[in-house]
DNA sequence: CCGCGCCATTGAGAATTTTCAATGCGGCTT
DNA sequence: AAGCCGCATTGAAAATTCTCAATGGCGCGG
């Protein structure tokens, strides 16, 4: 079931930014208290259900998104209608930074773990970043983090055997994580992350875990045998 | 042969900005003169044949570049030793955004095909950009083509069967040529932008030769047949 | 409670890709 | 001129991945 950004049901307020928990962590964490001042359109939080969209490729862009928990993934589609999965947006992640160029969307933003978000009208952070140096510096800081992404996308998860893409893509979910618990998504999706069929990544999966390398302690929720995966990773 | 750019003999002489032929396609294309009054730094243009490396990953990065002809390539490494290319620069791309932020550069950067770039030192750029919103501007759309470019090399070029990247590589490189003319690059390094073995790129180009989708005019410079690689690439 | 739909899993054969080796063709050095 | 080196090409078998199909579990709506 799909439910746009606009659906009521998400809606869960707007957000006090001034005592935002992510505060330090976040696109605005430059700001002070005269900034915030400013802001006259409202910033809207929503919580949002696996398989809500946030917005579609080709959207006319009017506004980005904080990510403040949960994982969403940007889309895109080839010719044939086969889609790729090119990043994971997570805590503290920006969604939709081209609308600051005023270009439409360029990916579908769908909500893969139940996700929490702010809404950020484009004018508002475009006024803010013209008189604060901060957030200008921030802006492009989110612009490079999401190039290193997209980079090691190329490099971890798109490159080698199926088996040695999958545990990296492991590795890669749990990483700064305290512990080894990881959270999965569906095999349809995590095959358009790597670039493998549904089947290929159902069947390494499973092999995973019969090897133990992979211990499901609730559906879809597993403990990671963090150093045999690294060497599966590495060849 | 591996050349650096502080060869001496790659250097041409310093950069003329004002009178620049690709003047207003170039990252400087929103300054006037009183802007170029303000650059103290000497604009070194370089001349650098194949195999010329403008940087490395991890090396200190202290300027930009912007590429005036020619073709390079942008490579990362896995832990194993394996390169992927992750992206190419052409005439009016700039190389080493990276360095902006203050960060070591994250890619080797290496010459394909002869190429001319003009080297930025990033103090101007930066003090520039401070003054100039047009300059200003035009780094952020250069950050997002980055970003594009690497989404693109995910869903076109690592998607797919080996004969579909194949195809979608050889028309991306004509794409915006009047004519259907394209000059290739190692097997090698076509593999490394494509996810595949050495191997089956050259079967595959080889292949392409056989079926007259490609006729080969020079060593490695080849006429394509758009539609039908078209078709092969669409599937 | 039953039936249906979604999804993970598995099987088996086909197709693709990799691996390891060998060959041949320039261009360059000595 | 001979030998060498780098690179493209090709072969053949092995390994991987895809395709097509079937099965079974689970949750949800009727």
């Amino acid at each position: 079931m799909v439910k746009y950004v606009s659906d009521q049901q998400a809606w869960e307020g707007q957000a006090d930014c001034l005592s935002c928990t992510l505060r330090n962590s976040v696109l605005f964490a430059g700001l002070d208290e005269k900034d915030f001042d400013k802001i006259h359109q409202p910033i809207d939080l929503y919580a949002l259900p696996a398989g809500a969209v946030l917005y579609r490729a080709g959207d006319h862009a009017d506004r980005m998104f904080t990510v403040r928990s949960g994982i969403l993934k940007l889309v895109q589609y080839l010719p044939d209608g086969t889609q790729r999965i090119v990043r994971l947006l997570r805590s503290t992640d920006v969604a939709g930074l081209e609308a600051l160029l005023g270009q439409p969307y360029r990916h579908d933003a769908v909500v893969l773990h139940a996700t929490e978000a702010c809404s950020l009208p484009v004018s508002v952070v475009k006024a803010l970043a013209e008189t604060n140096p901060k957030l200008h510096a921030e802006l492009l800081r989110r612009w490079q983090r999401a190039l290193e992404e997209a980079d090691a996308w190329l490099t971890e998860l798109s490159t080698g055997a199926a088996k040695q893409r999958v545990a990296r893509l492991l590795l890669r979910l749990v990483r700064n994580e305290e512990s080894s618990e990881c959270s999965l998504f569906s095999r349809e999706d995590m095959g358009a992350m790597l670039g493998i069929t549904t089947e290929t990544a159902s069947r390494t999966i499973a092999e995973f875990k019969r090897r133990s390398l992979l211990v499901e302690t609730e559906p879809n929720h597993f403990l990671l045998d963090i150093p045999n995966l690294e060497q599966i990773a590495a060849d």
